[in-house]
DNA sequence: CGGCAAGTTGAGCCAGGTCAACTCCGGTGG
DNA sequence: CCACCGGAGTTGACCTGGCTCAACTTGCCG
């Protein structure tokens, strides 16, 4: 038996990308993942959830951003995690606490993996499942470090971290650029953040205007002053 | 070589509770584990930060509350995780992100567990490894709840959460007891829920008058009306 | 029975929520 | 090519929940 990369791997940056656990992967073990997964493209306002989240609970992001939403009794709605490519989504039992649910924010490319041989791949690859539990640290650290922004942070210094947050998560090709993308709405954004879009619509002008950053359009940031940022992001001045 | 189990383990909660790490691992795993591994006792106050987190970034909690405290630049302080007895603190990589502390909110008995056994252990034992991925899971699922309550809730709907939370973290004994024992004083909770122990104490009035709670003392509640309290956590009226 | 830390209560103030009006922009059809 | 439309983002005016600061009460430990 000849074991070759499946053609839909081939281009796909989870794969591609070095460190993600696609690409740890044995070409034997990502044929046998791939047999048992559904690969599939996702736009704006597409949604995993209920059923589909509980057979299928674990989703590797390869492109876009998607999004975990949380909606309360009075119908406030907000965002309690942002996903981006090479995260992996292991939602597996999250049925336990708050119903919630996986939504696009625009158009993104997700692998939905089989419970079973993701299991059986990530006990017998050390090298896979390194990967995997570094990413699920990363995603436990960021869901921590979200919560005290959240909790104790102003708006302007809400903002400046999710700009901050966004640089560095970004598939940086030149690391420490500052000119960063937004991927995504300011509506979505301010459900993230935890305010309303009113307020981060004055916090992006106060930062404007303060010079601090600059904007090509609604969605791509220069950072003028990264040090500046910073320290607002971390609540001096 | 016979094989028991270390007289250290024999009364710690992590092997004695059937579902957590230890009580996985066999017993020359846990010989070997417990050889390079620590264990302590905390009370109040005791830190474990910088140097003493880089080397030994994993503490497994066997009693009492520890926290995770970020410092911001101007002095605000905030607790943004808390964890309590069966946790696994896996902080490796935590470094890359935010300075932060681990500090005991009271008497607290941990294990600072070698990463190499460890990781050993981890990968060799599919049992324990469940274990420990189901911990780091729930780890991340309650830190992103946490998140959507500091973001969007305000100060009466996050105490409820937090009542709610506490109750269900409890060492159950009758799952769904209505006594329930707040584990941290007022100006903890305070920094955990992102408000001034001022707003806490006038919260915890509030649902007292409204006859959803009674205090026994400071740290032990009786929930009389467990649907309202969690109408109010939910956002309902 | 002090003495101190922890928690509570009160009064005033401000960051950000709310609501409404307005602008900007891309798409669509006459 | 322009007029129109609808959704996204911005701006302004007003209001309120929770922060601040200060005084007071309670509980705990020697």
């Amino acid at each position: 038996m000849t074991s070759s990369v499946p053609n839909i791997c081939k281009s796909c940056s989870l794969h591609c990308d070095h460190d993600s656990f696609c690409a740890r992967l044995t070409n034997d073990e990502l044929i046998q993942l791939n047999e048992k997964s559904h690969s599939a493209s996702m736009k704006r306002g597409d949604t995993l959830s209920g059923e589909a989240l509980t057979q299928w609970p674990i989703v590797a992001v390869s492109s876009g951003v998607l999004s975990l939403q949380h909606l309360m009794a009075d119908g406030r709605k907000s965002i309690a995690a942002l996903y981006m490519q090479g995260d992996i989504i292991d939602l597996r039992g999250i049925a336990n606490r708050n119903r919630c649910n996986l939504i696009s924010l625009g158009n993104s490319e997700v692998c939905r993996l089989s419970p079973d041989i993701f299991e059986r791949v990530a006990s017998s690859n050390p090298n896979a499942q390194n990967s995997i539990w570094s990413n699920l640290r990363q995603q436990t650290f960021r869901a921590i470090d979200h919560s005290v922004d959240m909790s104790k942070k102003q708006a302007l210094e809400k903002l400046a971290s999710f700009i901050i947050e966004c640089n560095y998560r970004e598939t940086s090709t030149a690391s420490g650029s500052v000119v960063t993308k937004i991927p995504v709405r300011r509506v979505d954004l301010a459900e993230y953040i935890g305010v309303q879009p009113e307020t981060v619509s004055r916090c992006f002008k106060n930062l404007k205007d303060r010079g601090v950053l600059a904007f090509k359009n609604l969605s791509v940031v220069t950072i003028h002053d990264v040090a500046l940022l910073q320290k607002i992001a971390n609540g001096e001045k």
